[in-house]
DNA sequence: TGTCAATGGATATTCGAAAGTTGGGTCGAA
DNA sequence: TTCGACCCAACTTTCGAATATCCATTGACA
């Protein structure tokens, strides 16, 4: 999963790294299978590389090993994103519950600065009328602030993870779920104030609705035409 | 981590799991530094299946990537050992809580089936007086069944890895921390208990101090022969 | 007509060697 | 004697070819 210590790149950091952004800027398509000729060919790279990046993004659960037949990019499905949603809902609520009875004054910090930065980017958002990368990594680094706190980085590692991998539903069926219009500015405003007031109960609680809610945004959607694919 | 679906074996699954049992067995040392040319001498293969095994090994945390410098095993050290503890106890505890409220009656019977196995694993052990790899996997299996009918397999395989983790931890400073005795088969006859009676607080109690308990009597032992090691 | 076995093309897996990088050791200068 | 640059050996990383496997199609048989 994660790389390696020092800022010394190896080609199959390269690889990795560009393979990971195709996925989640929706190039390649749940399901779709990843030959190894295709490849070699687009990422201008050897069998051995493409190998090894791709074993990388399975310990990540993004990409399948199916024996003998390669591996394909993770799979979406409804019944999938419930038992991941279940996951989060839980485990980031603990988290949070944990960092606002124990984070020190460095996590307040980070979640104030946290939720700056994600203030301007919506501000942006609002002019452009699209949510571009930049927005999504302010989220996510937002989220992960929110958590950081909590006394143990496999803890937030293990959150973070499940995040990537519902992130990959959201980028699919984002702009389906358009239904029900949402503050979703507000909700992470209450959940930076839960946090600085030391809240935990309301914390853990609006924590739960935020990921509770985004996900039934997405069921509502239809996931399926994502799944179907060979 | 995880393997491919089929039952299809690969070159690179033998010498997978040859390696993980290796890790776990202590014939390879914490730190310790894994070359390729000794790996490939050992194990008679190639670079390249050597270097995927490595890398799905190093998705477990089981070993650790270090660019141009291949790999070393995992490290141990009491305060990885706290931040691993720290994270078992919370997901552990949310996750077998779930399982008594919403595990249904297979849930229930898996748990009757692994506590019965393990308590015959014990009693081997009492005869023999060593804990031999049979208990180990009783012992694992019996606190898979725990949480296993807690909806989420994400939040299993979560507390899964952390476990395996942790187990590496145990096989190196077991010998050292026998110093309180402890009765752990009635700690776990309490824990099935507190499941059949579905008993959420109690079980959820027992188990963060069943885990608690274990780390203790490892960080009275000492951890730090095994950390100093190039 | 339906089922099963054989065949061929495409693909994954494995290997061994070439290329590039690291860290340590040696030599020389201050 | 100490410091720094250079060099060498060992190792990791990367590559492309050789081998093994799978899947779809075809043909034969019931």
């Amino acid at each position: 999963m994660t790389t390696a210590s020092q800022p010394r790149r190896t080609r199959t950091d390269e690889v990795y790294e560009r393979l990971r952004a195709d996925i989640f800027a929706a190039r390649l398509r749940p399901g779709q299978r990843l030959k190894f000729p295709d490849l070699c060919g687009a990422y201008n790279t050897s069998v051995g590389v493409a190998r090894e990046a791709l074993a990388r993004l399975a310990a990540e659960r993004l990409v399948r090993p199916h024996a003998h037949q390669g591996y394909t990019v993770i799979s979406l499905s409804k019944e999938e994103l419930v038992d991941l949603t279940a996951a989060r809902v839980e485990l980031e609520s603990i988290a949070f519950r944990l960092a606002i009875r124990d984070g020190d004054e460095r996590w307040e910090t980070a979640v104030v600065a946290a939720h700056h930065l994600l203030t301007r980017r919506d501000e942006a958002v609002a002019r452009t009328g699209e949510r571009d990368p930049d927005w999504y990594e302010a989220h996510e680094e937002f989220h992960a602030a929110l958590l950081s706190g909590c006394g143990s980085r496999r803890l937030v590692e293990a959150a973070q993870a499940l995040r990537a991998e519902a992130e990959l539903y959201r980028h699919w069926a984002a702009p389906l779920g358009s239904g029900a219009p949402r503050d979703i500015a507000g909700e992470h405003k209450a959940l930076a104030d839960a946090a600085l007031v030391r809240d935990a109960d309301r914390g853990a609680d609006l924590l739960r609705a935020h990921i509770a809610r985004t996900t039934t945004v997405l069921l509502d959607g239809a996931i399926e035409e994502a799944v179907s694919d060979k």
